[in-house]
Formats: structure tokens, sequence, C-alpha cells
DNA sequence: ATCAAAGCCATTTTT
DNA sequence: TGGCTTTGAT
């Protein structure tokens, strides 16, 4: 079992290289210089990593501090810090591992009022960017633009992925299209800078503006990157790769980790040159490769394999495998969408005696492909979790809540104050919006700050103002709160002061309860920061709810796990299915046009194949209903390129099952309309899912007689028993400090955790 | 203010 | 087709 904290089972040193192989070993004790790990499919990547840092604290001596270990999602990033941890035996501190962003708002929020990034400011997500775009759109073009705002917003991206500026970009730029792009990526900025907001894009670039601007501040923080390690580095970018130039440049020590064939993000600006010119670009490179793969039967290595062979934008590695042959790949041809999805659940039906249910993964290229595998799962009453779709924080509940806050710490957030000022209704309605507005364009005032001249000049109706008045009370009120620190009674506190449960009743008719749920568990969500952090501020907890992927909480329900293969990176399951391998869905029809969009398509098949460990099926449709019409789809070339002999073609021989006409089980009527009960349920389902991890029930403080003594021993639902070791505050401000057996110390408030004394 | 009809959009998206 | 937002009529 896993080590515990308290120095009862610590691993020995020597075992630290024992379970490696040759390479593996090699890359683990590495000494100084930059590393280039390749590491395949399955050849035991985080195992590298995790063991590297472990080793380079226990035997050579590296100061924890002294160690930045960069991942892309804080699933993996947390997953490291625990393997290191087990590896150590006890909790590392100092090291920053986290997430390119991440270390980058660390680094803004410490140093970027260097460069106008003031130390308040806010991240906007692409819901805030859409809706900063849509207003400079309007009163630029004044009618219609001929794209779609999300056009906009991909191409200021994709400059900004490219390092260019607005006048970088004015000077290519001709044709009135391109003008048009300038002037609106101009005033983008502009209104980012105003607000004191930044995008995820921006994130990287400001830093990287901070330290060309400021070498005394880059030299900081390249002196405490002595080891730097950088994961999944074929998915970098040019700006993620500048910064990281940038901290490896005083040590020298950079270590990277990655699989070109597993190159995914391409379209998001990764750049595979950074993995395949590391070794060039920087002298004296120690290259590594990692080709013997531990996860996956020899079919499903060599399937994968041969797909992805027929790349031609890579270094070519051959997987090898000493695992078991294994059953073939099986392959399912289905009449049409319908009858795939019916196949897979009877599949997993068949399998569910030799793998459990979460050991098993539906795999889909889009999306909208999750729909009928849900009615189907549901009807057959087959456990399952969806993963992805829509991000919880996302949610315009969610959103909107969360926006008083950010207005809070951020009063030049002019996104932010337009998303709440009529949100729920206070009858501030456009006429007196626009009078802040020309306030505001007057002064230079932030609209907040014009709001409140507004009042004072009574440049408003009696109405207006009033309710204006009430609403910046309302703001005021959240800020002294805020300064003592208790996130939930701030979120609390909006949700009663604005009526917020009402609102949401009458705008989701039927539904308002369900949103209100996700109000709860954001307010829940909160409680557990504050447990989490010793030193949890408004800001902390307003980052973290803007860089938390859905795709975190893989894994913590039970069931088949449904999701894209973008979001299954990295995992593994025994039984894998990869469903709707058709021309134009898998290679999808927007990547048709280009060479290297088709190859990153391979690159997508070949990810998700090497998921499977035991056993991989695939299956497409003749026809498949898109976008409401039924579509005639030829087979996905990727079939084609999977050797015969490790292919099991089931299409005939599944003949106790209902194929071709829609006779029994999935005819029109007993499934019922579409959007049914059936699809309405599992609609339901996967909302309660969508919650962040953590105590669910948690915001309703239940009354407390106060059995919390220094001394007491405790329960948490989450994180164990423990004991008490200190308490501060009373009432609902009461907070515990408390020594878990397996968590170590953490600060819980009583009044939001089911705390039970005593029970050990 | 309220509701129903009409309009819009529909690769992937670690952050 | 379906889910969501905007619009328009009352």
């Amino acid at each position: 079992m896993a080590p515990r904290f308290d120095g009862v089972a610590v691993i020995p040193r020597h075992d630290l290289l024992a379970h490696l192989n040759d390479a593996q070993r090699e890359a683990v004790t590495h000494g100084g210089g930059p590393l280039l790990v390749l590491a395949g499919a399955g050849s035991g990547k985080t195992r590298v990593i995790t063991h590297r840092i472990a080793h380079l604290i226990l035997e050579r001596g590296v100061d924890p501090s002294h160690i930045v270990a960069v991942t892309f999602t804080n699933k993996a990033a947390a997953e490291m810090r625990e393997r290191v941890e087990r590896l150590l035996g006890e909790p590392v501190f100092g090291s920053w591992i986290g997430t390119f962003h991440s270390l980058c708002v660390r680094i803004l929020r410490r140093d970027g009022s260097r460069i106008g990034v003031e130390s308040g400011f806010n991240i906007y997500d692409t819901d805030d960017q859409r809706a900063l775009l849509n207003r400079i759109l309007k009163s630029e073009t004044g009618e219609e633009a001929a794209q779609p705002p999300r056009s906009f917003l991909s191409r200021i991206s994709r400059a900004k992925n490219a390092m260019q500026s607005p006048d970088e970009l004015e000077r290519r730029a001709f044709s009135p299209e391109r003008k048009l792009l300038v002037r609106v990526y101009r005033r983008y900025q502009e209104a980012l800078r105003h607000s004191n907001a930044v995008d995820f894009d921006d994130l990287l670039l400001r830093a990287i503006e901070l330290f060309h601007g400021h070498p005394d501040v880059l030299e900081r923080y390249a002196a405490r990157c002595e080891q730097l390690l950088v994961d999944e580095y074929q998915d970098t970018n040019r700006p993620q790769y500048l910064l990281i130039r940038a901290l490896s440049s005083k040590h020298g020590n950079v270590t990277v980790v990655g699989d070109e064939d597993q190159c995914i993000y391409r379209f998001r600006g990764a750049e595979l040159r950074n993995i395949l010119g590391f070794e060039s670009d920087h002298d004296g490179t120690h290259a590594i490769r990692l080709e013997q793969n531990y996860r996956s039967t020899g079919a499903i290595l060599r399937a994968a394999g041969a797909v992805v062979a027929n790349n031609v934008k890579r270094k070519g590695k051959t997987l090898w495998t000493e695992n078991p042959h294994g059953e073939k790949v099986a392959l399912f041809r289905a009449p049409d969408d319908r009858t795939e999805a019916a196949w897979i659940a009877s599949r997993v039906r068949g399998l569910e005696h030799d793998h459990g249910h979460d050991q098993m993964a539906v795999l889909y290229r889009t999306n909208a492909q999750s729909r009928l595998l849900e009615e189907i799962f549901h009807h057959e009453r087959i456990p399952f979790q969806i993963v992805g779709s829509v991000r919880f924080y996302a949610r315009k509940e969610v959103k909107d809540v969360l926006a008083y806050l950010r207005l809070v710490a951020n009063p030049a957030d002019d996104v932010a104050f337009r998303r709440v000022i009529n949100t729920p209704q206070r009858g501030i309605g456009s006429t007196t919006l626009a009078t802040l507005e020309r306030v505001a364009g007057t002064t230079g005032l932030p609209l907040l700050r014009a709001a409140e001249q507004a009042l004072e000049e009574h440049l408003l109706g009696k109405r207006p103002t009033t309710m204006l008045a009430g609403f910046l009370e309302l703001i005021a009120d959240l800020g002294q709160r805020a300064e003592e620190g208790s996130i939930p009674e701030m979120l609390e506190r909006v949700v009663q002061a604005t009526d917020y449960e009402a609102f949401l009743d009458k705008a989701y008719p039927g539904l308002g309860s369900e949103r209100m749920e996700n109000v709860r568990s954001l307010i829940s969500a909160a409680v557990e920061y504050a447990e989490e952090c010793d030193d949890a501020t408004l800001l902390g907890f307003l980052d973290r709810s803007a860089l938390v992927a859905d795709a975190d909480s893989v894994g913590r329900e039970p069931g088949v796990t449904m999701m894209t293969v973008h979001c299954a990176k990295g995992l593994e399951f025994e039984v894998v299915f990869l469903a709707g391998l058709e021309e134009n869905l898998f290679p999808h029809a927007m990547s048709a046009g280009s060479d290297d969009d088709i190859e990153e398509e391979r690159r997508l098949c070949y990810v998700a194949m090497t998921r499977a460990g035991q056993r991989l099926l695939l299956s497409s449709a003749r026809f498949r209903r898109v976008q409401g019409v039924l579509m005639p789809n030829r087979a996905s070339r990727f079939i084609g390129e999977i050797p015969e002999d490790v292919i099991d073609d089931v299409s005939s021989a599944a003949s106790s099952f209902p194929t071709g006409e829609r006779g029994m089980g999935w005819g029109g009527d007993e499934w019922g309309p579409r959007g049914s009960s059936a699809a309405r349920v599992a609609t339901q389902r996967r909302r309660q899912r969508q919650a962040p991890p953590g105590p669910r029930a948690a915001a309703a403080a239940g009354p407390h007689e106060d059995g919390f003594d220094v001394g007491a021993t405790v329960r948490h639902p989450r994180f164990g028993g423990g004991q008490i070791l200190d308490r501060e505050g009373s009432g609902k401000r009461l907070k515990l400090t408390i020594q878990f057996a397996d968590y170590g110390r953490k600060k819980i408030l009583p009044a939001y955790t089911q705390l039970s004394v005593g029970g050990a």
C-alpha cells in the first residue's frame, strides 16, 4: 500500500531505481544539461518524471523549492505531486508542480504590476472573451460583420500564439477583412487592459513580456528553476516554448518528456517542431527513447503502430512489448449510428464479467456522438459517466454568481459588471446602462466607478437610482466580507441578496432547482478550497475556478467512462471502444483539406487506440444522423491502415442482435420522441456529475454544538480521521486546524462540513 | 414583464 | 435534430 507521511512506511532509497528498465533509469539519473525523453504510449512516462524528481531531491540533494515541473492539466499535476510524495514518503514542500497557466498566474500576481498587469487582475474564459468581442464588433462594424465572433476569437488567438501583436499584424493586412481583424484585435487588447483582465493566451504572453522587459525579474525565477521538467512537450506552443527557454536560461537543466505521435493540439497552436527540433535547439542534449510498452497487448500495439506509421512528420519509434498478443482488435461496421451504440452496449454487457465498468471507456471524436450512447446506456441501465462537454465553471448560473465576486476582486472588470448589473433583473435597463457608458467614456473610469459617480451627480431617474444604489451597496458589502476572508459566505450573500434562486426558477421553469444545485456545488467548492488552502484568498479561489477543467474529475464516479479522444489523453482502460470510425467524422471533415490536419487526426486515432490495455473494439456506422440529416458514411481510412491479421471483423457474426431493420428495441415508439424522458434523465445525470468533486451536500450548515476541542478526534467525509490541533474564530467562522492521518494538516470550517466528533 | 416563436449554431479545446 | 439565445408580440 501507499506509504504514509507519518514515516511508517517509507520506500527505501535504493528501491527508487529498482523497478525501472535501463532506459528509464538512464532518464531518471541523468545529471545536468538538457534531456529529451521520447516516451511512447504506455512506456512509463509519468513514472520517469516522478522518479526523476524524487531522485533529484534524495540523491542529488536538489532543494525541492528549486524544482519546477510543468504539465498541461491540473489532474496531471496533482497526480505527479501525489506520486512524488509517495516516493519520498513525505509531502513535497516548495516545489512548483503545476500547469503552464497556473505558473504564469503566480508570476503575474507577484510581479505583473511591472508591466501594467495589476495584481487584482481577472482571467477571462472563452465566455468572457465572447462577451467582450461581441461588444467590440457591434460598435466597430455597425451592422453585421461578415464573420461570426467565434472566428475573430480564434484568429486573435492564432495571432497571439504566433506572437503577433496588432501592430505586427497590421503590416501585412491589406484586405479590408484583415484590416477589420486588426482593428478588432487592437480594441480587444485595449479593453482587456482597461478591465485589468487577461485571457488564457495572455497569461503566457504577459509572463514572457515581463521576463523580456525586466531581466531582474527573469533572473529571480530562472534562479529558482535549477531543475525544470516539462511533461507532454509535444503539445507546447510557441509561447510555452519561449517560457521554458527563459526559465531554463540560467541553469540549463531542462528535462522535456513527450511523444511526437501524441501531439493532438496543433489546432490550438501546438508546434510539433518544438519536440522534433529540441536536440538541434539545445546543444549537448541527451536523448533517450522509451520504447517498451507496459500497457497494451501485442495486438493492440501492432494495430495502433501500423496506423501512426502512415504519418510522415515523426521521428519514428517502434514500440514493443513483452505483454501477450491478446485478442484481435474487434471491428463492427453497423448499418446506422443507433445500431452502433446498441452494439457497444451489448458488448459492455458481454464483457462486464471480465472487466469492471470503470475499466471500460467509450471514446469518440465529437461530443455530439455522446447523445445516442447516453440514451442507449441509460435504457440498458448500464452505469456510465460522461466527461467533458460543458465545463462546470462555464455554466451560466455558476458564472453569474462568480461574476459578483470577480467584480469585487477587480472593480475595473467591465465584463463582470455588465454580466451582473441586471442579472437577476433589478430594473437597470439599456437606458441606464447607456448613461453609465457615457460617464465611463468621458471620464475613462470603469463602469462600476462610473456608476458611483452617476449617483453622486444625480444623473439618473428615481427608480434606477434606488436600484443602482442597492447594487452598489451589495458590492461594497461583499468587499467587506472579502476582507474578512470567507468566500462561501460571500457566495451565500450574493445568492440571498439577489434572490438568485427565485430568478433561476423563473428563468428556467422546471429546471431551476437543478441549476441551483450547481450553485450549491460552487459553494461547496469554495468550502473545499478554504479547507485545502491555508492562505485562502478571493483571488486564489477565482484563479482556481478559471483554471480548472472538467476533465480533472475523471474516474471519480463508478461506471463506463464516455468522453472525446482529446479528453482521454494520458488515461488508460482495460477495455476501450472507439466509436464512429468514419470518413468525415474521424478523420473529421474539417481536416480533409491538408495533410498536416490528416496527420493530426491520425495521431488522435493513435492516442485513442493506445488507451486500451486488453481489449480494443472499433466501430463505425454506414448511416449517421448529422445535424438531423441521415448521411451515408464510408469507413474511416484508419481502419484500412490496420493490418488484417490483427482485426476480427464481427459485423456479420453479431447476429445475436438485430442489425438491419429497425425492429425490436429501437424502432420509433419504444424510444419515444427524441429529447424525451430517457434523454432528459440522462442529461440530468450528466449535469449532476459535472459538479466539482467534493462534499456535495456540504453547503447547508448544521447546528453545531461545539464538540471541537483541541485534541479531540474527528472524522471528515473526505479526509478521514484526524486530530484537532487548533481552533480559531467562532460561530460560522470557526476554523479548525486538523492533522489528518492520511492527508496531512488542513484548515477546516466545520460550519460547512459534516465533521463528526470522536468517531474513530 | 412575460412568454412563445424565431433565429442561430453545431470538430477537437488540457488552460 | 436539438439546445440555447434573442426577438417580438402581448
